[in-house]
DNA sequence: GTGGCTGCAAATCATTTGCATATAC
DNA sequence: GTATATGCAAATGATTTGCAGCCAC
């Protein structure tokens, strides 16, 4: 499975490093969670003390820019990234910031917007569906 | 029309102040920019010397929260705001970083999520479509 | 060997906060 | 008159940058 992650970054033109092993490896375990670069940090942090903020950055803008994950960006909250590169929509909730898939648990319409390429002349590259509103836990608990 | 302004501030009951009205000024003309904070401040700050950037702010959160303006979020870019509330796509330009309203000019499928009012018992309160990628001046640009 | 990464610290940029004064109602 | 908004400046928080030393290829 190391085999596996040295050949993707090799496939995508990345040079090879443990740091950028070691924040796909993250990414990996958190993808649930839709971590922050300061999640990331934290744990990576945790795992190797010397590892630095701004290489973390980095390696997500540079993973961002070789299609390996996807960035969420939501008002009032860090951007987060979804190792998830399959275009689908997310939920954010504005009481407790967590961030969801949606699609898989809750179904939605298909939508046929996802599959866009051009708009009038205007190349898109890529699409985000932000649902904003309350997660269940969070109506019940107030 | 200034009564209209007043009128809307009043039901939504939001203080209706000179600052407030020459926000709603500022946004209806620059609607089409979908303006950045800095965007409105530079503009009010030209016409009303002590306009105060911390208002700004104020003012657009308010609005926000009372229905008159969708807050758009981009990664690496500054908020930017629509006084248009009806839910509706945007594009976003990396190279210029220029924001257009999508559906007009370049047609869309019926999007059948922009109505969706609950996700699984997640209360939905707003949706954002985004579409990222170059426009086409910037491909012809290059 | 060399270009591309990393770590560290400092710098920047957007946004928020605190508080005294001024204004709306 | 009282609650609420404003202006200013300072604080915060996220992100970026510069650069010397290190590592992948």
């Amino acid at each position: 499975m190391i085999q596996q992650k040295v050949q993707l970054l090799k496939e995508k033109g990345i040079v090879v490093t443990i740091q950028r092993m070691a924040v796909l490896d993250a990414l990996e375990e958190m993808a649930e969670l839709h971590p922050t670069v300061e999640d990331l940090y934290r744990s990576l942090k945790g795992r190797y003390p010397t590892f630095s903020l701004a290489t973390v950055y980095n390696t997500l803008e540079i993973f961002h820019k070789m299609g390996l994950v996807q960035e969420l960006s939501f008002p009032k909250r860090e951007r987060c990234y979804d190792p998830n590169t399959e275009p689908h929509p997310h939920f954010f909730c504005r009481v407790c910031g967590r961030v969801w898939d949606v699609g898989k648990t809750c179904p939605i319409p298909e939508c046929p917007v996802l599959k866009i390429k051009n708009l009038g002349g205007k190349k898109v590259e890529g699409i985000q569906i932000y649902f904003y509103g309350v997660c269940q836990e969070c109506r019940n608990s107030k």
